[in-house]
DNA sequence: GTTAGCACTCTATCTGAATGAGTGCTAAAC
DNA sequence: GTTTAGCACTCATTCAGATAGAGTGCTAAC
């Protein structure tokens, strides 16, 4: 492992890194004042933390970059967490006070206020259906041949899908259908709604009703809804003030990676719950190769609910964005379970 | 007003600019064969049409490029409409034939399509409540102080909103309340649900339930949302590869501002019926300085329904904008009338 | 009215020199 | 043995000057 004197170097790297974007030389380390050696001795050291694959070197006569290793070891063993900034903690305070109804205007809000406290970009995912279950469900229908299927589940999120009306089944039929679902389903978990459905309401349905594989059809169709989270960004601009994408082919990599929902909602469901920290190349996918994912989880009574996410070069302000989210994360945690909990 | 030779020595310039994005001089628009004049009598040319301003010298010794007037009048007088290409129109078939249900899911997709068609940015307006009418409104208790809100509209649409219960209202009080509206209101345009719900449903109230005072308090609160339009994007990437925003700091100013939808909102819904060509600085926020933009208008029966845009540089293609926005809008209004119409 | 010819202008590109930040090594000091 | 001063060396960046090339505007000839 490394010595006492390596790691207060390392750290001091890094964090003049983070600030300048510019490779950092053993002069600048010496005169910070916290590692009180000369250039030389700091010099030596430097060439073992390359050697052992801590940090880079652009090139022969330039300072010294971390590499994703020497961030790692950052994260994982120095980054002190720094209380937060009062102005910072003023914006935090606000997402408690502000009176917000819907669970997706919470989430919404607290990703506009995280990417512009960290001049990162967010990215939230919204309640996942296996926390919540089915408060209502409704089948209305537009004409002849399309119906909207309704569906409000137990934190008041409302689902809703057109859906083309199989021929034979009339307007008293969906009814019927309807009215036996919030008879027999309301207050059961949405991932459990479909096995439900065929094991119980199947029957029901054949006694009550004529077509009943028409209505199965239908409900099957109404259900494939409202199963993927909903992803909110913001801040997504934040990425241009970065040096290191004024490049605007790796730019736009990013940019464009940002906009396919399915894999953010990959990237961020991967992970289980507290804070994580996915550096470079351990990120999933390989357009992210420079960029650092932050993320937390945030939960209603205990259970675990959606995932935040803060995206951000690989020299990003790890410190302090460790910092926000957990802040974060407990505020909206506990604002919801004060709305929605039993 | 200009020359036949003027004209066509502006057309060509403004044809090759679009496609080079370098100013262009007298030596290549000889050469290009359609102005068959020497460059020395296409230059005296050139030095007129600078005079009247429609053309701009980014320095002595450098070719011509278009000036916004340059630009208006290729727009109004020259841009000869070509024919799509037949892998283009194949893209627009696609729409028609693919089956989406909900009105929101063709514009989505109308605006993917529009954007990767021309690899411009696409800014399509959802359906405006103006022409659509109430179908069914409910509202759902979701504990002691909250409910939700939800109005289904003639086309299908789904909006919904959280509300909190004033105090006093109870369960049968808004159940009675929904079933009121339904009665009363269903078929009547969203814009005058208001008006008819404070001249006509008040009065209903008072008799049948208690609290009127909150009850009111509430409609007026459910009915606030679906107010705005919903505004889709798509391609905004697309910024990014043109070389006007290789300038990180331009092409932010943009960026940012597609972000606020209130702004794009009345950036499109200034436009009457019609194809509207928008150059530069006619643009009403001067962030979009550097842009044009394209705007058409969709519809459900003869009635203006939503807008479609195009916002790309300046130096757009746009014949063939043009072109594709016509096709597209009049396959929307198609699709849509088919689907929805009487 | 049109065009060839030519001087002129200005940008972009290349070159080479100077600058300076930073390293690695060696030898002396602690 | 550890630390540090000193020095030669490397490499990117910057700047000035030279050059090439694209394009213009003007004049005079066709």
């Amino acid at each position: 492992m490394l010595s006492e004197r390596q790691s207060m170097i390392l750290n001091a790297i890094v964090d003049d890194y983070i600030r300048s974007a510019e490779p950092v030389g053993s002069r600048s380390i010496s005169k910070r004042g916290d590692v009180a050696f000369s250039p030389a001795t700091i010099r030596n050291e430097m060439a073992d933390l390359e050697e052992l694959g801590f940090l880079e070197q652009p090139h022969t006569s330039a300072g010294r970059i971390p590499s994703n290793k020497g961030y790692r070891y950052y994260v994982d063993h120095l980054a002190p967490l720094k209380p937060l900034k009062a102005e910072d903690l003023k914006l935090l305070k606000q997402l408690a006070a502000e009176k917000l109804n819907a669970v997706e205007e919470v989430v919404q809000h607290a990703g506009t206020i995280l990417a512009s406290m960290t001049n990162y970009t967010s990215i939230l995912l919204g309640p996942e259906m296996f926390n919540t279950s089915l408060k209502h469900f409704q089948l209305l229908p537009l004409n002849e041949t399309t119906a909207v299927a309704i569906i409000v589940t137990s934190t008041g999120e409302v689902e809703n899908k057109t859906i083309s009306i199989p021929s034979g089944v009339s307007a008293s039929d969906m009814e019927r259908t309807a009215n036996l679902l919030n008879a027999k389903l309301a207050g059961v978990p949405m991932h459990k709604l479909k096995p439900r459905i065929y094991s119980e309401i199947g029957q029901e349905i054949q006694r009550h009703a004529e077509h009943y594989e028409q209505l199965m059809k239908l409900l099957d169709d109404a259900l494939i809804s409202g199963k993927d989270q909903k992803v909110f960004l913001s801040g997504t601009t934040n990425m241009l003030i970065q040096p290191e994408f004024k490049d605007i082919g790796k730019l736009k990599t990013v940019l464009d990676l940002l906009e396919e929902t399915p894999t953010l909602t990959r990237l961020l469901n991967s992970e289980q719950k507290g804070i994580h920290v996915r550096i470079g190349s351990e990120n999933i996918h390989q357009g992210f190769a420079n960029c650092s994912l932050i993320t937390a989880t945030y939960s209603l009574e205990g259970e675990s609910f959606g995932t935040i996410g803060i995206l951000g070069p690989t020299r990003m302000e790890y410190a302090k964005v460790i910092g926000t989210l957990d802040l974060l994360s407990r505020a909206m945690s506990r604002a919801l379970t004060g709305r929605y909990g039993t």
